[in-house]
DNA sequence: ATTATATCCTGATCGC
DNA sequence: TGCGATCAGGATATAA
């Protein structure tokens, strides 16, 4: 399930690989991704590609320089895959396929097996975020997180899922991230103090970073720009592994749900109201 | 205003 | 062995 550590191993990885192709042909295969003028790419050049919140954003620009600027925006969302091929005979197109990018040299397949993801053209990225801070381009720091959280009687684990907030966090990261700051998911995400808001700042900070590291996490589907895998599943403290013994007190982690999203903790050193009293480690 | 729920979609898994 | 029910979750629309 991509989010940011994903999203940012496929872009970074994409950036060599297309950079400075021309689009040949845009080809949409899934009437669902209804876009309205594919053939609007054509002839643009891919000037860059990175990554803004999960999204992966591709500058592509007229050679001419005469025509307005148009952006590619693939949203990855469950299942999406960006697959670099240089196979001469590509195969018909057929699920899970839903488009291709031809480029000079090469072909772009975003495959998608239950076809949430989003693939759509933009004369702006304006309206990209909607507001959320992205950890790594924004102004994210305890002050600003703090600005966010302020007031918020909503529990913090599904609060940190809120793109209008937070850009970047999913399930996955959301539940390392409380772990590593030794926070109760329960908590209301407005009633942390100075030191909590802090820990979990540095903490979601620290496993994204380490997210991306490792290229990602697999834990169901997702695979990087090359049909590899991930391989932060192996670190992860809590999600996934309920019943187990949490890497640093051995009590069972335990699994709830929280607006029909499992979150995974440790009761023990998340606990709703006691002060942390390990120190953290890895 | 904020927060909760239903929806989209398909493959993997579960229980009988 | 097979088959229907359930689960998984990012984001949006809708409801409360």
């Amino acid at each position: 399930m991509p989010e940011l550590p994903e999203v940012e191993t496929v872009a970074r990885q994409l950036a060599p690989l297309i950079e400075s192709r021309r689009i040949l042909r845009l080809e949409i295969f899934d009437p669902k991704l209804a876009l309205d003028a594919p053939e609007a790419a054509h002839g643009r050049v891919i000037c860059s590609v990175r990554r803004l919140g999960k999204q992966v954003l591709m500058d592509l620009q007229d050679p001419c320089g005469c025509k307005p600027p148009l952006w590619l925006a693939v949203h990855l969302r469950m299942t999406g895959r960006l697959i670099w091929s240089t196979e001469a005979r590509q195969p018909a197109p057929a699920p899970p396929l839903r488009a291709r990018l031809r480029l000079t040299g090469g072909w772009v397949l975003f495959k998608d097996v239950r076809r949430f993801g989003t693939l759509r053209l933009l004369a702006s990225t304006e309206l990209l975020e909607p507001g959320g801070i992205d950890p790594f381009c924004g102004d994210f720091s305890p002050r600003t997180l703090a600005e966010r959280l302020a007031g918020a009687r909503q529990p913090i684990k599904p609060w940190l899922l809120r793109q209008d907030r937070l850009a970047g966090l999913g399930n996955i990261y959301a539940c390392e991230a409380l772990y590593h700051a030794r926070l109760s998911p329960h908590r209301p995400a407005g009633s942390l103090s100075p030191d909590e808001t802090a820990r979990l700042h540095r903490a979601i900070l620290k496993v994204l970073s380490m997210g991306i590291e490792c290229g990602g996490t697999t834990f169901a589907t997702f695979e990087n720009a090359h049909g590899e895998n991930g391989t932060f599943q192996r670190k992860l403290a809590v999600y996934g592994r309920a019943g187990q013994p949490c890497r640093r007190c051995r009590a069972p982690i335990e699994r709830t749900t929280q607006q029909g999203r499992g979150t995974f903790y440790c009761p023990n050193c998340q606990s709703e109201s006691a002060l942390p009293r390990q120190s953290e480690s890895a």
